[in-house]
DNA sequence: AAGTGGACCTGCTAGC
DNA sequence: TGCTAGCAGGTCCACT
């Protein structure tokens, strides 16, 4: 579920209101993609500093390490004064003085690891392989093109690999492509420059206005308040297979690439 | 080294 | 109505 814009939307849902806070206890739950890695007792009475973000990454700083969250696919954090008792979906929980943040994730790809800094192990090796911040100034139609020269898997897995650029999944990989005007099934390091250059400014656009819409609920995602996102109304082509393109009107197709779908307009995005 | 496919896990829906 | 196959926002790992 959550590319970029949903982890960022959680993020900003209650960074500002667990900043501060001193952790009563730590309770995991059913096993996520990874054990904890320390003992959950040890996180008692550290103070929770500013939550960052890095890919779909989140980090939460105490004052010994901190812990490393990852939604999966279906994860998607709370945080609220007095939650109810824990669900069958709900899998760790961080009681603050302030409020207990609370990971509710079905499938369990999602993670919660402790590491001893982001620069330590296992921060360090997971997020290591993280490409460029998409809204990084350093992101350039340029990086873009070098990042991608030589590669000659589709230019839809590429975006989706994570290790050019970062927080682009399923679902905006498609929209960017889309906005772009690039066959997805073009080889990645076959794109123009120029082509690039339309790329990055259409990543970049897809992920602000998903980012302004709150994000995409298209099942179950919830920033920490509990409201979804809109972002899945403007969606020009995932999810549309057989409709109309609202650009072109020609009809939007799906195909498969390495395992997922692939939405697009051969209208709009020719050969 | 880069590319591919399988793995993890649960729930929902379309179709028979 | 009930079962089954297929699909779902991610990404790591083993293998070629």
């Amino acid at each position: 579920m959550p590319e970029l814009p949903e982890v960022e939307v959680t993020r900003l849902s209650f960074a500002s209101r667990i900043a501060g806070a001193r952790v009563l206890e730590a309770r995991p739950g059913k096993p996520l993609r990874w054990p904890l890695g320390c003992d959950p007792a040890s996180l008692a009475g550290q103070t929770v500093g500013d939550t960052l973000r890095r890919g779909k990454y989140l980090w939460l700083p105490l004052e010994q390490g901190g812990l490393l969250m990852h939604l999966g696919m279906s994860g998607s954090l709370g945080f609220s004064a007095a939650p109810p008792p824990p669900g069958p979906h709900d899998h760790f929980d961080l009681v603050t003085t302030q409020g207990v943040l609370r990971l509710h994730d079905p499938r369990r790809f999602g993670a919660v690891l402790w590491s001893p800094g982001l620069d330590a192990t296992p921060a360090r090796e997971l997020l290591g392989r993280l490409g460029i911040e998409p809204f990084d100034a350093a992101f350039t139609g340029v990086l873009l093109h070098e990042r991608l020269r030589g590669r000659r898997v589709s230019i839809k897995q590429a975006l989706l690999a994570g290790d050019v650029v970062v927080g682009v999944g399923n679902i905006y990989a498609s929209e960017a492509l889309h906005a772009a005007a690039i066959d997805p099934r073009l080889a990645a390091g076959a794109l123009e420059r120029w082509r690039c250059e339309r790329l990055a400014a259409a990543v970049r656009d897809i992920l602000a206005r998903a980012l302004a819409a709150g994000g995409s609920t298209l099942r179950d995602f919830r920033d920490a308040h509990g409201h979804g996102g809109a972002f899945q109304q403007q969606a020009q082509v995932y999810g549309r297979e057989g409709e109309a393109c609202h650009r072109c009107g020609a009809v939007v197709l799906r195909i498969v690439q390495g395992q997922r779908s692939t939405y697009y307009c051969a209208g709009c995005q020719p050969p």
